[in-house]
DNA sequence: CCAGGTCAAGGGAGT
DNA sequence: ACTCCCTTGACCTGG
């Protein structure tokens, strides 16, 4: 098993180097594309950084931010003036991942809902997958679930059948690069998609499913743990080492205020069945990489190359 | 420099 | 009807 984590490195950023360089929309008005590009180009530098020390540290897994391309939705990534600089930055990130074996990966915001009745919501959700999956496609990243855009189905409307079969259709307009690395996760609330939900669509269009142990602690569904995991494993591709991942409970072990689906600053428990089956994980965790070496130092891991 | 308020989008839950 | 939460804390303003 190898054990990443998300978007942000707390060690690096103290130091101010970040890939999250953003704006709000006043400014996006304001200064346009030249300044996207000026932050893009930024993020991309700090980002070779984040994934060079990863490595440093035998850090095999890493979510990228969105942020990277701040307002990304509105334009295409051609059209900063800086792309030729970013283009091959983010090449060079792709050469040092595919060097050293590091599996990069993304996981777009929930404002993106594929299986929205609003068609201007699903347009605008294609766009912006497909252009999570143009980065890691200019990164010359395999184009797999070994470098995976991740979402989750979006909305229940009350009616999660009719839902999935919207969100199936509008599956197939995605981009063949999209279609070929998106993945699907389960959700925290009731109401939403446990994996026997995902399983459904995971069958009719073979996207995988990526489980979240801390949301199936929240929504189990009807399958027991060892079930849901064991059957959102079996719908990666052979050659593909599922990801899965992990928290903490907040609300259990650090603020018994704050809801269930918060994620604690740190780990408190071993991750489970990682004897048995054999699945990557990405930490959600609020103290990211340092959550990952106290967690090594607490609980005894063996970890693969 | 820092604290506090604010921030893109959709949907669901709590009040 | 309104507010908060979630991918992710970071941006922006005023003192």
């Amino acid at each position: 098993m190898n054990l990443g984590y998300a978007c942000l490195n707390m060690t690096l950023a103290k130091d101010k180097i970040t890939s999250n360089r953003g704006m709000i929309k006043r400014t996006f008005i304001a200064k346009g594309l030249p300044y996207c590009s000026e932050l893009a180009l930024q993020n991309a530098r700090d980002l070779f950084k984040i994934v060079q020390w990863n490595t440093r540290n035998n850090i095999k897994v890493f979510r990228m931010t969105s942020n990277m391309f701040p307002w990304m939705s509105e334009y295409e990534l051609t059209d900063l003036q800086d792309w030729p600089k970013i283009e091959n930055i983010l090449k060079a990130i792709g050469k040092h991942a595919n060097e050293n074996d590091v599996r990069l990966s993304f996981h777009p915001g929930p404002f993106n809902i594929l299986c929205s009745p609003k068609k201007e919501v699903v347009e605008k959700t294609i766009k912006e997958l497909d252009q999570h999956s143009f980065i890691l496609d200019t990164m010359g990243l395999e184009v797999s679930r070994k470098h995976k855009v991740n979402i989750h189905i979006g909305g229940a409307y009350g009616d999660k059948e009719t839902a999935m079969k919207r969100w199936i259709q509008n599956f197939y307009k995605l981009s063949d690069s999209t279609q070929k690395r998106l993945t699907i996760e389960n959700d925290d609330k009731v109401s939403m998609y446990a994996v026997e939900d995902l399983l459904y669509v995971s069958k009719k269009t073979n996207v995988p499913i990526v489980f979240d142990f801390h949301h199936y602690d929240c929504h189990p569904g009807i399958l027991t743990k060892e079930q849901a995991l064991k059957s959102a494993l079996e719908t990666w591709p052979k050659d593909i080492v599922p990801i899965t991942h992990y928290s903490s409970s907040r609300k259990i072990y650090e603020d018994s205020t704050v809801k269930n689906v918060a994620h604690a600053d740190y780990l408190y428990e071993p991750i489970p069945f990682t004897d048995k089956y054999v699945f990557d994980v990405v930490l959600e965790t609020k103290m990211k990489e340092l959550s990952r070496i106290k967690y090594l130092k607490e609980f005894t891991l063996h970890e693969t190359t």
